[in-house]
DNA sequence: CGATGAAGTTTACTGCGTAAACATTTAGTC
DNA sequence: GACTAAATGTTTACGCAGTAAACTTCATCG
């Protein structure tokens, strides 16, 4: 049997994944993704720049682990929102939580759901993350026939304004003289207020 | 006066900051955002590694001058999409053309609507790539107080739909076995058009 | 106790972005 | 036409990144 030693014991770290994954997450959300490299994590962790390969078959691989660690982060907090009694106000809240997760973890959302890192993230597609938990508050509120349309309808609607909002495009020429554009939460909140209201029955 | 020659003359490119643009252009569309680097795009102009920065300052530079390019182009199609009698049928080729563009040249698209590379792309935020095209349509739909609501959910919307169709978000865990998902082209057309009639006179 | 294999280390190679110093050409002036 | 300055390319060099290969340490099992 093994036991797996959560202690270091000078040459063996004993708990390097798991290392390297937290301290991957901290350098990608306080540094931005330049900042992520596989040395830089080594360091972090304490460890020679090769020791991570002991652990992951390659840079992807780490950031797929940090990626599956996001996914079930924002699972939990859709799940959180959907506690709602009104179907319609839950998917309301779904759609604020998709969009406050996104621009507060600006960097892991990006890493989550921008450019596939790898395939190596069991949840990196549309299984994971969450998105059993948005379709089938949006199936419970349209006809069958219309079902799928509103499911991806729904989801491109947050993702869009969660990425609009995270890479700062909300800001600009829009209303007043400098455009100080309103808070992400608000506009998540009258966006998809807008959408659902518009959903046929 | 100064002539801009088009002639190379062995030492003198004579138009190098075009080339480049050009270079790193096809580098980004065929082989992707990774194989983009200044030193690649030096190679394929035929000139020196460090030849690049007598007309860009970095590599962010030089990747703005190439979102420039994609900016007008989508400002093209999405004008040329607006040109129908009936105006909830110009939103909906709107939203056609703006994913087509995404998942005809996607990795163009996210360096144009990613994370931002540098402030140095004229056209990068809101005002750039057509939005006053989109934003303009959907003006003439809605009433004044749902106006700026309704503008930014149709841009979320279809940015939304162009993201997950590009990043491959949209297969899997879908409709049938192996979720052969729709075309894009269909999805876009579906999605926007169940928006469009969902949204008060 | 000694072998085995997992976990870490060292060394090395290539490519990248960038800075600094140098070389070549073109343009503009006497 | 020769002289000079500015623009444009080149060479050299540095540090950092990802990764491969060979070596070292140590815990475990027979």
């Amino acid at each position: 049997m093994f036991t797996v030693s959560t202690e270091k014991s000078g040459y063996h770290h004993g708990n390097l994944r798991e290392t390297l994954v937290r301290t991957a997450l901290t350098l990608l959300e306080e540094s931005g993704v330049e900042a992520l490299s596989l040395r830089a994590a080594a360091r972090g962790a304490g460890v020679s720049a090769m020791a991570p390969y002991r652990h992951f078959a390659d840079k992807a691989a780490l950031l797929a682990a940090v990626a599956d660690q996001g996914y079930a982060d924002l699972r939990d907090r859709l799940a959180q929102a959907d506690t709602q009694a009104d179907p319609r106000q839950a998917l309301v809240e779904q759609g604020v939580a998709y969009v406050r997760f996104a621009c507060e973890r600006p960097a892991l959302f990006r890493l989550m759901l921008g450019a596939p890192v790898a395939d190596l993230a069991p949840n990196s597609k549309k299984g994971g993350g969450g998105y059993d938990i948005l379709s089938t508050r949006v199936a419970g509120l349209v006809a069958e026939d219309r079902r799928d349309t509103a499911i991806i309808a729904a989801w491109s609607l947050v993702h869009g304004l969660a990425c609009l909002a995270v890479d700062g495009r909300l800001h600009g020429a829009h209303g007043g003289p400098q455009g100080e554009a309103a808070a992400p939460d608000a506009l998540a909140r009258q966006v998809t207020s807008l959408f659902v209201a518009g959903l046929p029955a």
